[in-house]
DNA sequence: AGTATTAACTTGCATTTCACAAGTTAGCCT
DNA sequence: AGGCTAACTTGTGAAATGCAAGTTAATACT
């Protein structure tokens, strides 16, 4: 079990930034807590890209080690504890939102029912 | 072979992009693009991050497939023929930029050697 | 013109990551 | 106290990735 152990491939800062986000999940996270300010569990279970538990459960502890997101109730149960941002988690909206922004201009043509909110 | 066939998970286009571009080297390919204009498959090997060839050719495959970077030469053979930035690519700058710039912030405790410019 | 060199790949295989289904644990509710 | 269910963990097969080696064809050299 190695937690915030990371192999960080060079010092740019975009690349070490994709060492801990670049996947497909990781920002998925993000996003459902930009949106909904907090989230359970079960309720990141609920999104439509249907994330399987084990990694959520993963993704939710390297996230966690790495101080992106916190639980609501630092000393609580695990039991309805949900999770939120922390101010660097937080901090990553400029790049969703610049993401999202690409996606819409350029993603229709080969992706039609992409919305414009998600 | 499947080459721009994707299972997009959602309509949103957080999701969508990362559909895409959420892999570690994707977006590695589309940085040294913005910072060296055009590469040759042999450049973007001397890369710091160290994409292996198999993957490299794939991506690049990938990427030409959905229109976000092109052959210098677009009827040229192989050799020594560069790619380049399409403007959809080349739209991908505002989303590394502040990638770049939350990495610097954020995860200069984690990764004291990460620098301000790649 | 013929040969050597090398850029741009492809192929095969081991390793790691991921997806899917099922099982486990422990708060909470009545 | 017994059942329900949120929050996980575990096991296994499939897919993606990493690594080393091999192939092809355009250019350079003599």
């Amino acid at each position: 079990m190695k937690s915030q152990e990371f192999d960080w491939r060079s010092a740019c800062p975009i690349s070490s930034g994709l060492d801990l986000l670049g996947d497909k999940w990781s920002l998925i996270i993000i996003r459902d807590l930009i949106t909904h300010g907090t989230r359970t569990y079960s309720e990141f279970l609920e999104s439509p890209e249907q994330i399987s538990t084990n990694i959520l459960a993963e993704r939710l502890r390297m996230l966690t080690s790495m101080n992106l997101i916190e639980r609501v109730d630092p000393n609580g149960a695990a039991r309805n504890n949900a999770f939120q941002l922390t101010p660097s988690g937080a901090a990553l909206r400029p790049t969703l939102e610049a993401l999202g922004n690409w996606s819409q201009k350029y993603l229709k043509s080969f992706h039609p029912e992409i919305v414009s909110l998600d």
